[in-house]
DNA sequence: CCAGAATTTGGGAGCGCTCCCAGGTTTTCA
DNA sequence: TGAAAACCTGGGAGCGCTCCCAAATTCTGG
């Protein structure tokens, strides 16, 4: 009734510095960690804070500020689906765990393709601090052009334009070689490879792998027939590298789903593995472990890789120096029956 | 240097205004699609918006306005990481895709167990108009808790403990059911199930489709195992049913991922499928075609189980009346290789 | 011991918008 | 024909916070 009009619920700044017996700029500079605070109104605000329950007003503090106090994490979807459904979900648990506690809003914008001018002019517009960007397809101009705005991004998965844009990717290369060593560690020497689409980083990456193992023993770099990320392509690409080299002993598939299509080709033809051909895939995806025989493959932790990004980005906005520009995360081998 | 603060680029609703030679409040109902605005201003605000790219600044609007223009997607995360994962991701696009156009940001949040009542206070906060609860463990108390506080909010996933919350689910009843009768169409008659965990209604809906078509040609509904929705319990509740009932001459399976377990047992066992047990799985994840033999199953499209749990919050937001309680989605079987 | 620097505090303008109010104009209906 | 109802518009307070400014206090070093 004595309410003008119909008010949030919760008490306000005002009230956090009256309990505390300050002012309310110093409730403000204690919530944004400033220095120039006492130590006795520090205490005494943080005491009222929890007195209360009290919890900023996002609206107000992003009006008044000069900052959005958001994240975006924009998802360029550009085909390949499969490959980024469980990716993506491990990716998105590792953000929002980076992010927990901290006064940061997740937006989640998906790139459709529809709408890419609204889209920049969103994130550009001071609705975001920064920007989260997995872009699976390696040439896409949107990292890039938010960056030439100035919006602090950082990139999932290895840009392939030139330039310097800050991403974080896993170490592809070595996760690659190390299953060639492992392949010719246990006798193998007609080694082919199902790689992933050229113009992406995550295939060309893997790839390069893949040749140095084979490099490093002397061994062929002839067997390589490019695929998409679908277990359909797989099995295409397994067909293929059998009419060029019946008589292959392993393959090094680049997705753990196209290695599944890889299988049902190399059983049907009445290949054992791994006693004829062995296998390893990429990703340790829930697929590697249930497949018949269950898959050797480079396991690659996406929850961590959402981890880093956020933490790579909160860093810049903090402003903290010296950050490095791109961060690799390990890889490992995990050993099942196919190799 | 004439400015005084940094400010936001772009322009604000006086510059709109002033284009359009009417007053910022004749805008806001623009913007707002109130009534009582003349087709004359009506057109002159639209010109004047896409005259100078202006787009509302979402701080002041929910600051100032008694709504937050924002949903949550709250994810409740109980376990069960298989399961959700390819459906989370559908789930997503399809919110996004229903939110496309509007003024609504999208946050999402993850049921962390450590801060269960912050998230509570949080989401009731004024901070969001309305929540989407994926929650995938039936009796979650979380959705409950926050229809009681007056949120609105839909449940995806029939929740388990009575009431009456708004929820979307797809219809895994008459799914199984349909299941159920493809194998006895194909003249099988010790028709076994591998259900879901007995505390979740996506587990229970599917067993009851089961009971149903078998009851309705008189068959024995005995063969039921209960297991969780990973391949590895499916495994193992494909041995507890051969022990049961070695002869049994088909398997409805709750989750496609569970069915890839049991496929492994059925074969390691030596027998042939189909054509000594026939299989069918539910969901048509991307495992289904890639099983060998490829998985009958039964398909769910989550991606529209995502859009209807957003247009029917939406709908609720904007008032409608006449809202459906609870939507069922349609399942179709897919009929591949295995039965 | 005192000028200047460093620290600590409160006051208040204003971020860009919505929504209430008051006033004017047009339509409706008895 | 006149009063009530419906329609349309502009002005301005204020949402809850941050950040600039000015002032008060304490700490330095020559």
């Amino acid at each position: 009734m004595t309410e003008g009009r119909s008010r949030r619920p919760g008490p306000r700044i005002e009230e956090v510095a009256r309990v505390a017996g300050v002012s309310k700029s110093t409730v403000s500079r204690v919530i944004n960690g400033e220095k120039y605070v006492s130590e006795r109104s520090r205490q005494a605000v943080h005491r009222a804070i929890a007195l209360l329950g009290y919890s900023p007003n996002h609206a107000a503090r992003t009006l008044a500020g000069s900052k959005a106090n958001a994240i975006a994490l924009v998802i360029s979807e550009q085909g390949s689906r499969v490959l980024a459904d469980p990716f993506f979900a491990g990716v998105l648990r590792g953000v929002h765990a980076e992010l927990a506690g901290r006064h940061v809003q997740l937006l989640l914008m998906m790139n459709q393709p529809s709408d890419g001018a609204g889209q920049i002019a969103y994130l550009t517009g001071g609705h975001v601090d920064g920007a989260l960007v997995v872009s699976l397809h390696g040439e896409d101009p949107l990292p890039r052009t938010l960056h030439e705005t100035g919006l602090p991004i950082v990139v999932g998965g290895r840009p392939l334009a030139g330039g310097s844009l800050p991403f974080v990717d896993s170490d592809n290369f070595n996760g690659a070689l190390e299953a060639v060593r492992h392949l010719i560690s246990l006798g193998r020497e007609k080694i082919a490879t199902i790689a992933g689409p050229a113009d992406m980083a995550v295939g060309m990456d893997r790839l390069s792998g893949w040749r140095c193992g084979l490099a490093e023993h002397g061994l062929a770099v002839k067997l390589v027939v490019h695929s998409d990320f679908t277990p359909e392509a797989g099995a295409l690409a397994m067909e293929q590298l059998l009419h060029m080299a019946p008589d292959l002993d392993a393959v090094f598939v680049a997705a753990d789903i196209m290695a599944l299509g890889a299988m049902m080709v190399l059983q049907a033809r009445g290949y054992h593995i791994p006693d004829d051909v062995a296998v390893v895939g990429f990703d340790d995806s829930v697929v590697a472990a249930t497949a018949v025989p269950p898959l050797t493959t480079v396991r690659q932790d996406v929850e961590q890789f959402g981890r880093t990004m956020t933490w790579r980005l909160l860093a810049e906005l903090a402003g903290e120096e010296k950050l490095p520009l791109s961060i690799l995360l390990p890889t490992s081998l995990v050993r099942r029956a196919s190799a």
